[in-house]
DNA sequence: CTGTTGCTTGACACAGTGTCAATTGACAGG
DNA sequence: CCTGTCAATTGACACTGTGTCAAGCAACAG
């Protein structure tokens, strides 16, 4: 709180008057980021694709491209979650709307006859939310030193091999 | 650390007696913990295996059973990480090791003649040490409610669906 | 001139980690 | 029996970080 009140030119105790605790002001700061990114923008594209597996690519690259810019704010929302209830309900409250959007793009495939059998409509969506998920990301990201473009290219080729009833297209 | 003392009956001040930082009783934990539970015993059954198959499921059997007892420590220690260079360096250590169990199983399926061309030997071994990690069984029996054995046979199935070149039995 | 608003300074409480000094009790060896 | 050592004890302290509180100040509107 010390560090952020000097970089933002006020008191500490400035700080208090308008976030009660440092999860409330975590979490403002993720609407915020949210906004000034337009993270609702990003993932138009994936709604306006016509076909399942080109509306599952557009969702991988639309969220797989916003993890890095949010990545440093999720750390901290992660470590929060650890300790505060309220941040750890405010995180899982975006998970679950981010799986919406995995669950978007599956059962768009599940239309086009094309989702493999293999993985029902609930299953084929827990793999590929966590395939997106922020800790895999950083998995591939940082433990393993993958670029962003080998990230967002190899999860939509394992998407495309695990979810693909007849292997589409690359 | 005041907790710690309590549950084991003696000072505060004695645990500094005998490690120095907290992070570095965490890190003696591990290995106590690796020695109670004989984490190499776990193991051999996949070192024991046939076919590169047989060593695949037996590693993910293996490794994915070893999560869940010491999922609480991991988690201590993946928390430390964030502030204590000796934590983070002593865990990544111990998932480097276990990467060398990841690369051990896809070399064996590339022995047979059986590893999915579509990835290298190391972007499988990265993709399967991601499956395997700590943070994936977390999201996948924690945040989506999986059973542990419906995270190790679903684990198995994508395996050898993504990284078999024939499809080799279910 | 006055009341309100938003911020300031400065103090404090509380929890947690790590340090230090003095003391105690057990135990082994001369 | 005395003595040194060892491991633990109690009790204090420093330091960091979060959150609270009170008093004061500057700007601004009516």
């Amino acid at each position: 709180m010390s560090d952020i009140a000097r970089r933002a030119d006020v008191s500490r105790q400035a700080l208090y008057l308008h976030f009660a605790t440092r999860a409330e002001l975590l979490i403002a700061t993720t609407f915020y980021v949210d906004e000034i990114n337009r993270s609702d923008e990003r993932l138009e594209a994936s709604r306006a694709a016509r076909s399942g597996v080109e509306r599952l690519d557009a969702f991988i690259d639309a969220w797989g491209g916003y993890i890095p810019e949010i990545y440093s704010l999720a750390r901290a929302m992660l470590a929060m979650s650890d300790t505060d209830e309220a941040a750890r309900e405010a995180w899982a409250k975006r998970m679950r709307d981010m799986r919406e959007g995995c669950e978007a793009a599956i059962v768009a495939l599940e239309h086009d006859g094309k989702l493999n059998p293999e993985h029902s409509r609930d299953q084929a969506t827990d793999l590929l939310w966590t395939f997106l998920s922020v800790r895999t990301w950083e998995h591939l990201t940082i433990d393993c030193g993958w670029s962003q473009e080998r990230y967002t290219e190899t999860t939509k080729k394992i998407a495309r091999q695990m979810f693909l009833v007849e292997n589409g297209g690359d």
